[in-house]
Order: structure tokens, then sequence, then C-alpha cells
DNA sequence: AACCCATTTCCTGTTT
DNA sequence: GAAACAGGAAATGGGT
């Protein structure tokens, strides 16, 4: 094989392995700009760029793939305690699986077991961690062609940042920008199966699950903040002074709450805002595992409704991390589109909403033009 | 550090 | 009366 051909096939099995959730908006760095961290350096920059990087339990620290039954068995406790899930409502007929069989399940598999939170969660995050390791092998595999190709012409193309593979380097900010927009998963979370369905019928045992109570949330930095009352911040904040309109601080920003994050990406993934998320959910009906959470109107025209407002506003908030969120708030949110002409109102009909003339990528043309 | 943007949060009042 | 809707006000937090 070629070498351009060689360095082809790695960076398109690169871009398949983060891209094969057919993201709304896959930011698809071109070879021109794609910053390539050194191999080495890579697991650790994932790390990092993890939210769990403060979580050291043995799974963490492996591929899915090589997982042992009691891996699988802690990171699914991991994520019962991490989304307060109420473990006893898990059905025990899961039995015991390993990384290879975990890895075989389909979204849709682990949605029926675990239920539409936790399943989400887990396949997120297992989707998540494979992907981490899969870009650490393609970067394997790059340095290997480097070494093996270090005249190639194309690689003047390629920016090789120094600073990174300087290990004195600091800052990271451009290389998690790349990996955050490598995100395997689609910005909803609702992506279709990447992980390729077999035969397993999906046998995953909760053996011995640590009750969410019997630790805090905040063994995970990412989710480190509790979820407090109304009442608790009011009278938090009502000793400063009078708890006025507005939000309240994210607890997040407890340095308590908030050790070791410096090196934590800071910024929210980039590039979805509620109405291309809620755009789609219309357009890829498919994608919510046969809950009809929102239905065209009038496919034509954008208008569409609400069928299930707060499991809408939940998925929302998963994705923006905020366990919090109502269908009142992220309507407050939709009625600031009015003025922005991304939504235009819809009067007298409740839960409906219509696409505005600055909303773009819900006409069926738009659809099949870019193949959506 | 300061500013902007896109929400998020809260609230009061109105409509369905 | 409950659920939505409206929209003001203020706060957050990522980005520049």
């Amino acid at each position: 094989m070629s070498s351009a051909s060689e360095l082809c096939r790695i960076l398109t099995n690169a871009n398949m392995t983060m891209y094969q959730t057919g993201s709304s908006e896959p930011l698809q760095p071109s070879l021109t700009t794609v910053s390539l961290p050194a191999v080495g350096d890579l697991l650790h920059l994932s790390d990092l760029s993890s939210c769990s990087a403060n979580i050291l339990a043995q799974w963490y620290d492996l591929n899915p793939q090589y997982w042992s039954k009691q891996n699988v068995l802690e990171w699914i406790s991991f994520h019962v305690e991490r989304t307060k899930f109420d473990a006893s409502t898990l059905s025990m007929s899961y039995c015991s699986t390993d990384g290879p069989t975990l890895c075989q399940l389909t979204r849709d598999q682990l949605l029926n077991m675990f239920g539409m939170s936790l399943g989400t969660q887990l396949y997120q995050s297992l989707v998540e961690l494979k992907a981490k390791y899969d870009l650490n092998e393609t970067c394997k595999l790059l340095d290997n062609f480097l070494e093996e190709f270090p005249d190639f012409p194309l690689l003047s193309t390629v920016e090789v940042n120094e600073v990174v593979r300087d290990t004195s380097y600091t800052d990271f900010s451009h290389i998690f920008k790349n990996f955050e927009n490598m995100k395997p998963l689609s910005d909803n979370g609702y992506e279709s199966d990447s992980m390729h369905s077999s035969s397993s019928g999906g046998m995953l045992s909760f053996q011995n699950p640590s009750s969410p109570e019997s630790r805090s949330s905040e063994s995970d930095p990412e989710f480190s903040y509790p979820q407090f009352t109304k009442v608790h911040i009011k009278t938090e904040r009502g000793e400063m002074k009078k708890r006025g309109r507005g939000r309240p601080p994210k607890l997040s920003r407890d340095p308590k709450h908030f050790y070791q994050t410096s090196t934590k990406s800071k910024h929210a993934p980039r590039g979805t805002h509620l109405w291309e998320f809620i755009r789609d959910i219309l357009i890829h009906p498919e994608q919510n595992q046969n809950q009809a959470l929102m239905k065209w109107e009038d496919r034509r025209e954008g208008v569409f409704k609400f069928l299930k407002s707060e499991a809408v506003a939940q998925l929302w908030g998963q994705k923006k991390k905020n366990s919090s969120m109502t269908y009142e708030k992220l309507s407050r949110a939709m009625r600031y589109y009015y003025k922005r002409e991304i939504l235009d109102r819809v009067d007298g009909r409740r839960l409906v909403y219509k696409f505005g003339k600055n909303s773009t990528g819900w006409k069926v043309e738009e659809i099949e033009l870019h193949g959506m």
C-alpha cells in the first residue's frame, strides 16, 4: 500500500470512529488544520479532557474491549451513583457480562436494560471510552506512519504540534478544541447506533450495586454538584443578601466540589444551540428510542409540537449537564428565539412552535441536500 | 479583565 | 386549578 493511501486509510478510520454517529454538526477538521498530539500524550490528553479524570477506577484506564465483568460492574456502579439512579429498580435478570460483550450491545439494548436515564448515560460513557482508546490507537498508527514515511509530501499540510511533543507543554486548549469537536456522540445524545449490534442479548448483572445514597456524588468532579433545593439556595444566599432574581451560582464552582479541575476542558460542547437540539429531535425521530418526544404539525412550514415536553427538557438538561432543567425553563429560552426570528410565534396552540427564517437545517430540501 | 452571547433561573401576571 | 404562555430581570459561564 502506498504511503498516501496508508495515511488516508488511517485518517479515514479515525474519522469514522469519531463521526460514526452522524452528529448533526460534525465539525470535521480538515487535514490542513488538524493538530495531532504525540501518541504518548494521547491517553493523557483524553484523560484530561474527560470529565472523569479523577476517577482512578481500573475500568477508566482500560479499553472497554478488555474489561472484566468486575470492571463492567464498577463502571455501572459509578454511573448509578453519578445519576443518583435508584438501583433497586434495576432488574437483576441482567447477568454479568464482560467488556467484549458489553461493547457489542446496541444503544437500544442498553436503554432497554437500564432505562432512558441510566441507559443513555451508560451508552454515552461507553461510546466515549471506546472512542478514547480508538483515537489512541489511531495515533499510534500515525506515529508509526510518520516514522516510516518521514518525507511524505502531504505532511507539510499536517500540523503536528511541537508544543505537545515537548513534554514541557502547558497549553492544551487547541487540542481540547479538536478533541471536543471529535467527540463521538452527536450533541443531542440520541444518535443512531454506532455500536454494531450483534447477537448478544445484553446480559448484564447488577449483583451488588452500591446504593445511590451510600456515597456522595462528589466522587465525580463533573457531577460534583449535589442537587440543592430551591430552599437551600435561598437560605444560603439569603444570609448574604436577599436572593435576587436570576440564576444562582452553580455549585460546581465551589472549590470544595471543584477540585482538580484546572486541567479539565472548561467549555461545554459547542455548536448545538437549543433550537438545533430541538430540530435534531424532529429530523431524527428514529433516534429517540421510539419515544415520541416531538412531532411535526406542518412539516413544510416548520411547525412542530412538544409531545413530551418534560422529557425533552430532561434530555436537554442531560446534554447541558443540568439535571434541573424543566420545560418551563426551556420554553423561556424558546421564547427568546422569537425576537431573533429563529422561531415564529404560533398563537393559541399549546406546546406548538414554528421555525423562523433564521433557523436552518430543518427543511426537507436542506436535509436531502446535505444528507442529514 | 471586560464584554458578549446564549442561555438559565426566577418571578409575576395572563391565558387556555 | 393546573399547565402553558409571556416577558422582565438578573445571573451564569464559555468564548473572545
